[in-house]
DNA sequence: CCCCCCCC
């Protein structure tokens, strides 16, 4: 039997294997249906664009496939184009939905995959059988969650949880109450989704992670940016006559999405960044309980979680999730959105926002336990995270001096210490010596009697000897900035090269060389640690660098640093 | 209408 219809919408499905499909939905100017699959051999309509939106068509052959789930597919095997959109001019009729028995459309269409044109446009969707009786929420458009605003009420989305916190209750000057959130992704976005009170008793048992809802008639209100990382700039909230019914046909609905940052690459991420990761949990601590400063208490769990880079990153988790999680069996731990932080060199925590799973049901889960389970697990794997028993007190804080002074390091209560790569440009050799008292744990400039005699202040004693003791001041610079520094004596004799005793003396006996001591160590290249810290002198407050370490420069690492800054800068200047 | 993201 033919028949003839006309072509009111087209989608790609996509397929990961093979040709791709296509999806029809025909109406017959009456009614429309969602469930015409082209068979591949007429894919070339579509490609070609004769098969497009309003185009009147012939079915000359189809053939009705019976899913398991009792829904129905019409494959269209052979059909023609009998008159072309263009010839068409447009839309025909007003058809609506087709409902045979009063339950859902035998095919659904996913969530548009963004709300521009095509897919979105012109396509009507049921809500499924179990959506309520209620006509007006079986009759509102499914539409994707990133056309959604607070200036158009009547809009069911289809959307999967991907977070759900916990009830909460507060109190405050405005009132007291409960309220729970959760997040749901399509294919076109994300959003938050709050209820509070009556709303909580409502819904709060019926939403489960990982499932899809058809959610119809909440608020939206403008997202507060400062308290969530969701891409989208509204949030949602449940009323009274919020609809939110699950929905069971429902793979075509994105899963959670990451986008794992490898375990070795956190060291080269900025503190506080967001970052999805994947590792196995190759170790756990106990459960904890901590106070924290508002004097709350909390419970907490350290996991390390290591990755194919061979890298493993320190991960705590807080409250329920530390209490819950089992780290017995080595289990892969994927979390999204966990903060990346400097402790320790580099740690991530895990926020109310963050979602973690144990061995997540997904392929990079798969393929990590493979590999952990084949070689990974004899790995000498390496910390990101110090600790005390490793005797480390951290990594390496690098900066270009251009960081320091944008990040005015230093310039709150605590000293904060960076490396950097730098030349020395200038040393000072006036004032970089002085006389020290030579009592051995005192450094005290000694005043000097004139009479063979030279007296410490602080051990109230005078010696007829002293020590030289180095002072010194050097600017140095890299590529983008310079800034000055104080060796005290450990550092100034690596940088000068000499000994505090040796320079006293070459002072005294030849300027000439002890010049040339100077002219040497300028343009020379090391690894600096620093100090930065606010220090009062003469009533004036400013943050001084004192250099606390020099260490020659290991010119791999210093390539590989140097084209990871320009790669940085690069981003930078591209936003 | 919440908005806590903690500890070493």
């Amino acid at each position: 039997m033919s028949l003839c219809c006309v072509c009111q919408n087209i989608r790609q499905i996509s397929s990961d294997l093979g040709p791709p499909r296509f999806r029809l939905m025909m109406s017959d100017g009456l009614h429309s249906l969602a469930s015409f699959l082209l068979a591949t051999q007429l894919n070339r309509l579509p490609e070609e664009n004769l098969l497009e939106p309003h185009c009147v068509c012939m079915l000359k052959r189809t053939v009705t496939n019976t899913l398991s789930d009792g829904r129905r597919v019409v494959i269209v095997m052979d059909m023609e184009v009998m008159k072309s959109a263009k010839e068409t001019g447009g839309k025909i009729g007003t058809p609506t939905p087709y409902n045979s028995d009063g339950k859902t459309s035998p095919l659904c269409f996913p969530a548009a995959r963004s709300s521009g044109q095509g897919a979105g446009r012109g396509f009507m969707k049921k809500t499924p059988m179990m959506a309520p009786s209620t006509s007006q929420a079986s009759s509102t458009k499914v539409v994707p969650i990133s056309s959604l605003n607070p200036y158009q009420s009547k809009w069911t989305i289809r959307a999967r949880v991907t977070n759900k916190s916990n009830i909460r209750t507060w109190s405050n000057s405005k009132g007291e109450g409960k309220l729970f959130s959760f997040e749901v992704v399509d294919e076109s976005g994300e959003i938050r989704i709050t209820a509070f009170n009556k709303e909580v008793d409502k819904f709060s048992s019926l939403i489960e992670q990982g499932k899809v809802y058809y959610i119809s008639k909440a608020s939206l209100k403008i997202a507060n940016k400062q308290y969530s990382t969701l891409k989208n700039d509204y949030e949602m909230t449940l009323h009274a006559n919020t609809s939110i019914v699950p929905c069971t046909d429902s793979q075509d609905v994105p899963t959670m999405q990451f986008d794992f940052v490898p375990i070795g690459e956190l060291e080269n991420r900025d503190k506080d960044t967001i970052v999805d990761v994947i590792g196995v949990c190759k170790s756990a601590e106990d459960v904890s309980r901590i106070t924290t400063k508002n004097s709350r208490e909390v419970s907490k769990r350290a996991l390390n979680l290591m990755d194919t880079t061979g890298k493993v990153v320190t991960v705590t988790l807080w409250g329920d999730e530390a209490e819950k999680f089992d780290g017995s069996e080595q289990p892969v731990v994927a979390i999204k959105g966990a903060r990346l932080s400097d402790f320790g060199g580099r740690s991530l925590s895990a926020l109310f926002s963050s979602t973690v799973m144990v061995n997540p049901d997904i392929p990079a889960a798969f393929r990590l336990r493979a590999w952990y389970d084949r070689e990974g697990y004899a790995l000498n794997s390496q910390s990101l995270t110090g600790t005390k028993s490793m005797g480390s007190s951290g990594k390496i804080n690098w900066k270009t001096l251009s960081d320091v002074k944008d990040q005015q390091l230093g310039q709150g209560e605590k000293a904060e210490y960076f490396s950097c790569v730098a030349t020395v440009l200038y040393s000072r050799k006036e004032n970089c010596l002085y006389q020290a008292c030579p009592s051995a744990d005192c450094n005290k400039k000694v005043i000097d009697q004139h009479n063979g005699l030279y007296r410490c202040e602080k051990c109230n004693r005078e010696f007829p000897n002293f020590k030289y003791r180095l002072l010194l001041s050097a600017n140095i610079a890299d590529f983008g900035d310079n800034q000055w520094v104080t060796c005290f004596q450990e550092t100034a004799e690596v940088l000068l090269g000499h000994s505090a005793e040796t320079l006293g003396q070459l002072r005294d006996t030849d300027e000439a060389a002890f010049d040339e001591v100077f002219q040497k160590a300028n343009f020379t290249t090391h690894i600096f640690k620093n100090r930065m810290k606010l220090e009062t002198y003469n009533d004036e407050t400013r943050v001084k660098a004192t250099v606390i370490d020099i260490q020659p420069v290991d010119h791999r690492e210093y390539s590989r640093r140097l084209l990871n800054n320009i790669h940085k800068m690069a981003i930078q200047g591209s936003k």
